[in-house]
This record gives structure tokens, sequence and C-alpha cells, in this order.
DNA sequence: CCACAAACAGTCAAGCCTGTCTTTTTCTCC
DNA sequence: GGAGAAAAAGACAGGCTTGACTGTTTGTGG
């Protein structure tokens, strides 16, 4: 730990570190304002404020960028759902939740994830790479969320009543790209807390007659 | 009436038809299978068996052709729907309706028109056209949903549950493109149509009490 | 049958994107 | 301080996309 130079107090990793991060952060920014096909690599080095040149050299392929991007994505939507969930505090109403959730899936950092996510659909490589760190976040949004709504997954249907909320305020989320939906979002979402509400703590969602019809092909 | 000809038994107005038909069915096609990154003139214009100055003369630009397209497209999702109502027949249970409507949003052609709503984000011009008719299909959707579930839309709660129905789907969707969901969906779709089922027809979704947090912003 | 226009075919240039390469600067260790 | 490596900068080539442009075929009306 003996550092002898006194010229540069930052050691180059250090700045090598800051540069990369400079990079993604870019590179989640485009992707939110742009789009995945407006994402080439220069408008990225550009928009980091690094050259060309740098950043190939820390990401040889853009592969190599798009990669570091997904987790680095991932991070930060795990510290937004982590700040999120402490601005709560303690007052955690169904909706005060729901609404939570809505917002973190309205914002740019769930934009630049979609986008992400659509453009793996068409992209084998993209998608090996995307899907494990989505299964990852999801698993641990669903534990949170189980948590803050204080459902009791051992009764019957709770549990898929909690991955209906995630994947409704998904769609939400989704249908927010186009135009503004703020008024009409938060209607859904209050009815959808009573709803929920009542399901959850009430009655265990009639244990009798799982599947009305038979006409099923799954299992 | 009195055509002179007899070499030619097909109108050319017939063949210019055809062949923008081939093109924007060409275009959704492609749009499904590589994204809206992936879709180029020229992959359209091969996919649809059409030289490419055949197309930009139909065409002038990949302005036009998307814009056609995305008529085109909602044209299929319109017809995709009612052949789906037609195929329900009279049984129409709220788990049937539901899982109807799932696989609808988790076709090919959603997936196209998918595409086409996250692209239009980031582009004002295509947003503007996409926009619109997405605005239709969905208060046709909507109002289709409500007649197959058999709704009363007078009481208070119930549009907003069809609403939630209809962004949950979508999101089930959207969850669709990155792996298999089926098995998952299908859990999902006959908990929410049990807890639908109780939601709509049983109380009015307790009238009073509309809002339990008073801290929201938004009217 | 001819003239004219629409439909069709394909080439070409300009621009962008990616990734390789060379050169220059900066850091680090001896 | 100097050698060597890592980092940074930027030029360059190859490929792809778009749309303009020219030439060719086909259909239609006189």
């Amino acid at each position: 730990m003996t550092v002898t130079q006194r010229t540069n107090r930052v050691p180059q990793e250090e700045r090598t570190r800051a540069m990369r991060a400079r990079l993604l952060e870019a590179c989640v920014e485009v992707l939110a304002e742009r789009g995945w096909a407006g994402t080439s690599t220069t408008v990225v080095s550009q928009r980091a404020g690094v050259s060309r040149g740098a950043q190939l050299h820390h990401f040889p392929s853009k592969s190599d960028l798009v990669v570091a991007a997904v987790e680095h994505l991932t991070q930060a939507r795990r510290a937004e759902l982590s700040a999120a969930v402490a601005a709560l505090g303690e007052g955690r109403s169904t909706g005060a939740v729901l609404r939570m959730l809505a917002d973190l899936f309205t914002g740019p950092v769930f934009t630049a994830a979609l986008e992400l996510w659509v453009a793996a659909r068409a992209d084998d490589a993209l998608r090996e790479v995307v899907a494990p760190f989505e299964r990852h976040l999801g698993r641990e949004t669903h534990k949170l969320a189980v948590e803050l709504l204080g459902a009791d997954e051992s009764r019957p249907g709770v549990r898929e009543l909690v991955q209906a909320t995630l994947d409704l305020v998904r769609g939400l989320g989704l249908a927010a790209t186009l135009g503004d939906d703020t008024a009409r979002r938060a209607r859904i979402l209050d009815q959808w807390a009573l709803t929920l509400d009542a399901a959850l703590d009430a009655a265990p969602a009639t244990p009798a007659a799982p599947a009305p019809t038979p006409d099923l092909q799954e299992s």
C-alpha cells in the first residue's frame, strides 16, 4: 500500500472504472432516449464525452458494451427499487405500493430496460444475456412485492395475484410509452388496489374449482 | 363493364393492390422476426419477392412503407380479434375469454405491433401514426372485452377492472417475448379469472372509500 | 397500331455503423 | 529519469441502408 508517487493522486484503476461507468451510463441514457435502433457506439461515446478510441479500448466490440450495460442497468434498477422502498417508509398501503411500482415501471430506467427487452427478442446473443438478469431481478421484485403487500404466499392463488400485479404494472409501463397515461393509470391502480386487498386478506379466493374449463393443452 | 381487351384478364389495379399487400405483409413478418432494427427496406422487398425498384415505386420512402404497414397491421389485429371471438362460440367463461386474449397478445401479430410500439417511442413521426391507430383498436378491444366478460360498466370500478385486465395481458405478452412463459401465464390467468369474476358480479367493489391514501399528486 | 404513361427492374452515390489499425499520450515500475 | 506497458485518440476500410436515378417492360387510350 506504500504508494510512492505524489503527482497523480488518482490511481488510474479508479479512472478506468469511472470511464467505464460513464460509458455504461451514457449507453443506458441513449437507450432510453433514442431506442435500441438509435443506440450506436458513436453516439454513446460522444454522449459519454469519451473518444471512440478509448471506448473501443474498454469495450472492444459493441456486444461487450451492451452486455456490460445490461448488467449495469440491472444494478441501477435494483438500486432504484431499494430507494423507492426506503422512500415508502412505513405507511405501506396497497395503493402506495402499487403507485410506487408503477412509477418505477414508467421511468427512464425501465424504458431503457424495455428497449433491451424487446431488442433481445430478435437477437439470440442478447437474449442469452438479458434473460438471466431479468429473471433474477424479477424474482427479487416479486419477493419484495410479497413483503410490501403483506401477502401470505402459502395461501393458494396469492402468489399468482402478486405475479399478476407485477405483470400489470409492466403492461401499464408499456402503455405509458405512447402518450401520457397518468390519469388513466392512477384510476386503474386504485381499483386494482381495492380488488387486490379484497382478494388477498379476505377469502382464499375460492379454493374449490381451480379450472372451470377442461380444454387446456398445457399440464 | 365492357372491357375490350382479352389478353390481360387481370386489371393491373388489382395487381398493384396485390403487390402492395405482399409488401405490407412482408413488412409485418420481418418486423415480427427480426425486430424494428432488423427491418430494412431491402429485406422487406426480398421477403416479398418484389424488386427494389417496384417497392420504391409503390412506397417512395421507408416512412411511406411503415405508415402503410401500421394501418395494415391494425387491420390484421382487428381481424384476428374477430376470428378469435368467433372461435370462442357461446361458451364464454371468463377463463376462456382471458386465455383467448392472452393468446392474441402472445402471437406474432402482437409481436410486430410491439416492435412498432416501442420503436414509436423514440420516433416522433412514427408515434404520430401509431398512437391514433392504437387508441382506436384499444377502444374496440375494451368494448369487446366488456361484452365478452358480461361486465356492467355502470358499476363503479368495473371499467377500470376491464382496463386492468387488458393491461395485464399486455404485460403478459411482453413477458412472453423473453423465454417461454406458458405455464406461468396459465396459472396467473386462471387465478385472475377467479378474482375477476368475484370482483365483477359479486359486490360493486366497495363503493365507499375510493382512495384510502390522501397523498396523491394527480387530481 | 402507335403513343404515352404507369409499373417494374436494377445500378449508383452518399451516409452511417462497426471494428481494425497506427500513432500519441500517460502512467508505472525500476 | 527512462523503458515499457497501458490508455487514449483518431484515421481508415468494409459492409449495410436509403433513396435518387436511368433504363426496360407492360398496359391503356386514341
